[in-house]
DNA sequence: CTGAAAGCGCTTACAG
DNA sequence: CTGAAAGCGCTTACAG
């Protein structure tokens, strides 16, 4: 009992039978737990010899930092929640991307998650979200989210950054492209080309992006001194499952469109697939513009002409925007938008004359 | 100060000036905090009557649960990670999609991210899930995933459970595909359909899967009597991209193969599409097969045929694996192998005698 | 530069 | 059925 071998030292190094923490280095090297907090976080006030001796001992003996005990002391938690309609959508796995990229150099752990549309799966991970005490949370809000969802964040003191989508008379800082803009864009190309029956496939009017480019479209159409025919309009979901589906009521359409405009990529991409399957090849019997600029996109075939919607950097301004209200600015509020591109390729080609 | 009306009730409902926490329910109401603490969560201990009060109380104050100071105490947190190679490939999207629904069934909250094969960022989110007190982890290892990592898990009181991937020597429980038997399932039809000189697309040796994989293929071909020539072999990424790329490599081997076996259904529709390019369709002038039956190879053009992967099943089988294990049974050591099915579609024909 | 002590907000025996 | 008290593992003033 009396000198036998420390009991610590097992072999096969950091063997952790008992609990390690805080108090442990601190026992084992004669300090008090004060000291030994302040030396792992790198403070100024610990000598450096001290800082050495007590980081080589938590390796040793295999320490692991319980933030829950911390973050109870400083309400700060180091996580970020986001949550969006679907990430496997390519969309928000690209705008994800850039979000993850961004808030691993500020060392943020980040919860996912989807709401695929669903207010009470989304309210249900903001409580959650709060109850983790998270530091903030970046989302793309679902259809006919109650301004007292975000508000609810907003109050327990968990700033929100909203992406892609809008929720009416709310100020917290919201980044997303330029949808009507970005529509006319398409919607001018095919004009230019000279389309005259232009289709409009997926998308709904239940989100405030399905609002802003369905008359993005109207616009583009009135200006050129085109008649709009709501006929011409297939809403439906905006996946390329949608768009493929699509393809049979756009082919039998009376009004005969030499060209669609295509809510996304996914969209255009299904609807490619769909005509195809009918012997009509896009960029050469029909015309047809995605909309987001996919990864997927420029190796479609045909490759795709779509309008580039800025997802890396909506993604990267919102994790800033937010790292930045967490450091206790807060000029962000209200509206960024993004100026989308065109990006022409070969699902477009000018229209044949009979 | 004396009789002024009391600073909880300020107009606008549950306005959270102060913190509400469970001493703030048990003082407004005259109880203890244990009394509030066992009422909120349903103890038969409480009387019914307590227990409406406490809870109709606390959604008055807008009381938010500390997730973080019940798991200091009870070491559950209720946090299961998960960490794949990347969540915008749509293979392991829809395995995290059914480990989702089943995480949730159980209120679990699930913590996502990807390493991208860099075993120190796996290590990485391993440790910052030890930190938050993660209840468990399921994980598709990195390339070279050291044993140590997910010891340094189990050994923490964190019960890892390994997807799609295998980390040699390792008895934790292991769920995927049979790839060898699929693989072959594969290469079998194509030489049922007359084919000779099969290419194998993408893919590496480096990852257990890589290897199963191309073996099963070379299997496939020995028992045929097919002789195995190495060169027919492309390695590369496992991405629509990289089977794009791979196209022209493909389309100049002397060789001349007319038909390839690819890693996956991203390597398929991307190869189909560069051929395509070169005016060559899959299912008429070559055959190509993928891998997974992703939901979006059945809307590819042509049709991929495919070998279903199992996706879901593993991320079901997964996700129960370790509520079970959480729960204390752990029956479910070991590999759990899935397997893998045909599925015909149009990318595959007859080999055409010229 | 280091230590003693209080406290973050819960839950869990233990009493009554 | 309810309450008083200790403790989970940290960090933060405050002393020295």
């Amino acid at each position: 009992m009396l000198n036998g071998p420390p009991s610590q030292a097992g072999p096969g190094g950091p063997c952790v039978a008992q609990k390690v923490k805080l108090s442990t280095i601190a026992e084992t090297l004669g300090l008090s737990t004060a000291t030994v907090s302040l030396a792992l976080r790198d403070s100024p006030l610990v000598a450096d010899a001290t800082r050495e001796r007590v980081k080589e001992k938590a390796v040793e003996l295999g320490y692991i930092y319980n933030r829950r005990a911390a973050s109870l002391r400083t309400s700060r938690s180091g996580i970020v929640g986001v949550v969006v309609h679907d990430i496997m959508n390519p969309f928000y796995a690209e705008i994800l991307r850039a979000i993850e990229t961004e808030l691993d150099r500020s060392r943020q752990t980040f919860i996912l998650s989807n709401h695929y549309d669903s207010v009470d799966k989304q309210r249900n991970f903001i409580e959650t979200l709060l109850q983790l005490g998270g530091d903030g949370v970046i989302m793309s809000p679902a259809i006919d989210t109650p301004v007292a969802d975000i508000k609810l964040a907003e109050d327990n003191g968990m700033p929100a950054i909203l992406i892609a989508r809008q929720v009416p008379e709310l100020d917290v800082p919201t980044f997303r492209g330029d949808d009507s803009y970005g529509i006319a864009l398409a919607t001018n190309h095919l004009i230019s080309l000279g389309h005259r029956v232009i289709a409009m496939i997926g998308g709904t009017d239940q989100t405030s992006t399905g609002r802003d480019r369905y008359q993005g479209y109207v616009n583009a159409l009135l200006k050129a001194g085109i008649e709009v025919d709501p006929g011409l309009r297939i809403p439906g979901p905006r996946t390329k499952q949608g768009g493929f589906e699509a393809a049979v009521n756009f082919l039998s359409m009376p009004q005969k469109p030499t060209a669609a405009v295509c809510w996304n990529d996914l969209v255009a991409i299904g609807l490619m697939n769909g005509v195809s399957r009918a012997g009509l090849v896009a960029g050469r019997d029909i015309s047809v513009t995605g909309y987001d600029d996919l990864e997927e996109a420029a190796i479609a075939t045909p490759a795709l002409t779509t309008v580039w919607n800025g997802q890396a950097e909506v993604g990267r301004s919102a994790a800033r925007a937010l790292l930045d209200k967490l450091n206790g600015s807060s000029e962000a509020n209200g509206l960024h938008l993004i100026k989308p591109e065109m990006r022409i390729r070969q699902s477009t080609a000018p229209l044949k004359k009979d």
